[in-house]
DNA sequence: CTGAAAGCGCTTACAG
DNA sequence: CTGAAAGCGCTTACAG
């Protein structure tokens, strides 16, 4: 306790008269050892605070027990739940989560992969499959399993490959409730507040499949009337103050996700238009503040959470059976609330 | 490139016809090795796809480049965003951020602090001064830098000696503001809404201090107009049901965070109580949403994106220089916003 | 049930 | 400027 240095398997193994190796064993297979051996091993560990070295016992091993995930930022309690989703599994099974968040930036993502690949991770989990080639290709060089999360259709697909599975939701038929939610209700004039869909596959997935059922209805849905915004409140408030510039303005406005959808809220509660009366809006996540709130949200409820416990299974399937994983489709749900009714007529 | 395991430094070495000691060399210290030498190396590592094992290194150097921080929960936006601003501190100074949260189970957390000790992290973050004496142990057994963030009072104390730096805010001065403001408008009746404050430190300050500073204005705050809540919205909800039971009524409400400040304000709406007219409400955090709702969260606002930033540099510093950082108090502020105000008469 | 020895993939004095 | 060799702290066949 009062050396300067970590304590050793060897100073453990010294303390209780045995050999490393026994050592070894009592912690990582002690059926295998004698009951008072392991007793007097116990209590040198006790006695010196010993902690196994992680790398050592991970380069013994060839693996780390780590896993790396990567997601746009944690400053969105969307992916902040997913993430807790996934540590709370892996930590139930011996593995660490090591975390990093690349704010959006495809360009840094490779930067950050490498970095956790350069620390004993066993597999990697991503956002989406929009990734440089060289994230595919270090990784797979790195002989590190990668999940995709957030995303379906299947196995992605890179070049002629499947390059990973992906655990996600159908981010076309989010867009698809949301329109035909809004087009039953009778709206024909729409808005769409989206995230930047440049990089982002969810993104523009939520939008197509919105896009695409109106124009099953036989209504186009102009460019101007879908407007990029960063996430965030202010996001959705400067995407609803663009919407109000069209003529006609729309009756109705999707939101890529609660967040913009929220900021859409509170800029029309702001401008005095009443929110369902004067204008439909529709977000996505459910958020725990969507129900709170008065006009309390109509969204597409994604199950996050369970994402990242899903995603977090696969992995650990994947480690222990070392074979691929399924891909998963999670279900989803239209929920509606305040924020959608009929038109004004 | 289609061999079936991961490229070691011997397989670079090889291919650019050198030894390994040079490939390290031309890695970690590039200016020593000669240009063309170091350019075959270069152009061997891109064809290998070869990343470097961060287990053997982390062995060889005795240092693995990472920290490991334990939240109670990334559920809650105020932890993620300080965890952002660690991780992204971190990262820029080559270093990953390994996390893991405990959800409010103190006795989850020496498991966790071992789980963490045993993946080569060269430090540790927790939230609070409220640990296991096992845990202190633990990590100081291992050798591993110890720094708690979200509280002040300079160092840590622990016994006799002083435990580990802290940064963070002076929790009681939360308190102290809230009171202050609510006296200034002329309140005399209070309730406050907590988190549960066994084994949360912050909690317990920042009610004391709003106790206090009530007292030190000849003003008692009973044991029943302080109620604990789980953190969430609901929390919020049920704690105002409980305060409005009370004869007399409070007309002003302190809560530990926004979280239940919002949930506060919510079930105020929902009850048709008047806000800030019938009932004041201040939070603490000032999250992005408080200034967005209507009325709009008077609070106390913590620069928790900032104390990650701090939390990270002072690690930072602790690696660089092998001194123990000095402590910091970061600066608090009263806003106020719509949902406080003079009593009704 | 236990121990001696080799090996995991790096780094770094040391010698040249 | 470069290479041979020892060492970081574990694990695990192998032999007893």
């Amino acid at each position: 306790m009062s050396t300067l240095s970590r304590a050793r398997i060897s100073d453990v193994a010294a303390l209780a008269g045995v050999s490393t190796s026994t050592v070894s064993r009592a912690l990582s297979n002690p059926d295998v050892v004698k009951p008072d051996t392991r007793a007097r091993i116990r209590d040198a560990i006790a006695a010196l605070g010993y902690v196994p070295d992680g790398s050592a016992r991970a380069l013994a091993l060839g693996r780390g027990r780590m896993v790396g995930a990567i997601v746009p930022t944690l400053d969105n309690a969307i992916f902040a739940r997913a993430v807790q989703g996934l540590q709370t599994t892996l930590s139930s099974s011996g593995y660490q989560l090591l975390i990093s968040a690349h704010e959006y930036n495809p360009a840094a993502e490779i930067e950050v992969v490498r970095a956790l690949l350069e620390r004993a991770v066993d597999a990697i989990v991503l956002v989406g499959i929009d990734h440089a080639p060289q994230t595919f290709e270090l990784i797979r060089a790195s002989r590190v399993a990668l999940l995709l999360m957030w995303t379906y259709p299947g196995q992605a697909q890179h070049g002629d490959e499947n390059v990973a599975p992906v655990i996600g939701f159908d981010n076309r038929e989010i867009g698809r409730l949301a329109a035909q939610h809004l087009l039953e209700l009778g709206h024909r004039r729409f808005g769409v507040i989206s995230g930047f869909m440049r990089q982002n596959d969810r993104a523009r997935q939520r939008v197509e499949g919105f896009r695409q059922t109106l124009a099953e209805h036989g209504i186009r849905l102009p460019e101007a009337n879908v407007v990029e915004q960063p996430f965030g409140y202010e996001g959705g408030r400067a995407g609803l103050k663009l919407l109000m510039q069209l003529r006609p303005a729309p009756t109705a406005v999707f939101c890529g996700n609660d967040v913009l959808a929220m900021g859409c809220l509170f800029e029309a509660q702001g401008r005095g238009i009443d929110v369902p009366r004067q204008l439909s809006i529709v977000g996505c996540d459910d958020l725990p503040i969507a129900s709170q709130i008065t006009p309390s949200l109509t969204t597409v409820l994604l199950p996050t959470y369970d994402l990242g416990v899903h995603a977090a299974r696969a992995v650990l399937h994947w480690m222990k059976n070392d074979a691929m994983p399924e891909s998963e489709c999670l279900p989803i749900e239209l929920v509606v609330r305040g924020t959608s009714g009929p038109p004004a007529v």
